[in-house]
DNA sequence: AAGTAAAACGATATAACGTATCATTTTATA
DNA sequence: TATAAAATGATACGTTATATCGTTTTACTT
């Protein structure tokens, strides 16, 4: 996973007088995207503390919080953990998180006629798909085949 | 929340030599069918107490293992608690969970349309909606409206 | 009815995930 | 450079979940 221009993130957290892009952020952002893949919050402070860099869970959780509320991460909640937010969420406001049950790949989707499908049967329900998340369990292609034998 | 009739029990769980639906098991279900939202393990375990039943973190999720594998009940993942199953899931095998950011109203839906929907789009995407698990998180009617003063 | 193997349960400890609180340090800006 | 807000450190604790091993219950056999 690349890393991610300062620019951006400036621009992702209104980086100011109330939100500061500090360098421990900035370095527990850059693991995150390093990992290729959700990690856990107290992998992460294992991954800091080998970088040399003793990490509280307090300032750890804090500091999640504040990408997630950033829009740089996403949490998956049924993983607990976290991972780079890849997506533009252009014309709507949901998050859509893809977990295969087989091998773990995990990704954010980011389709507008899936959003669109889903969003028009929701409103028949009652159901409004603005600031929501979904989290998908599902197979990848991989994994259905090696399943089905097909 | 209703209560649930042994036979559907027994056959939803395979009740038989592999599998019993012990008193303490049926107890712990009509608990959370009594509940009306999603409850956690922990609290589940304060009920049993209240009712002079006595049960430990390990038999209580143990318990609640035995019940999401026989299919009775579900886990939400965004808030670590668990519900009775309500649906059919006929014709697919998806199962998808509506959690209202707003008021935490939770409840299974089970819609074909919807279900038709989502897995078109997400064929084409290279995702199998087979033996899937879907978490929505997002606004009922009565919070869309107080939120959009609409 | 007694023997039996498997399943369920109890008891204890501990791991994994997350938060509360208050003191100290850093930062942006006046 | 003074200062107020934000961030971080330190400590303790709360919540969610699992490991392990011993005992009890159950379904089934004889």
């Amino acid at each position: 996973m690349s890393s991610r221009a300062d620019s951006d993130i400036k621009a992702a957290t209104q980086t100011g007088k109330d939100a500061r892009l500090t360098r421990l952020r900035r370095e527990i952002l850059d693991v995150i995207c390093a990992e290729g893949a959700p990690i856990k919050a107290y992998d992460l402070i294992e991954r800091m503390r080998d970088k040399g860099r003793r990490v509280t869970p307090t300032t750890m959780y804090r500091t999640l919080e504040f990408l997630l509320q950033g829009g740089l991460i996403h949490r998956v909640n049924f993983l607990n953990a976290y991972l780079p937010c890849t997506g533009t969420h252009e014309g709507h406001a949901a998050l859509l998180l893809f977990v295969c049950s087989g091998c773990g790949e995990t990704r954010e989707i980011d389709d507008a006629p899936l959003y669109d499908a889903m969003r028009g049967r929701l409103d028949e329900l009652g159901i409004r798909l603005k600031d929501s998340r979904i989290e998908i369990q599902a197979a990848c292609l991989s994994c259905h085949f090696q399943e089905t034998g097909g």
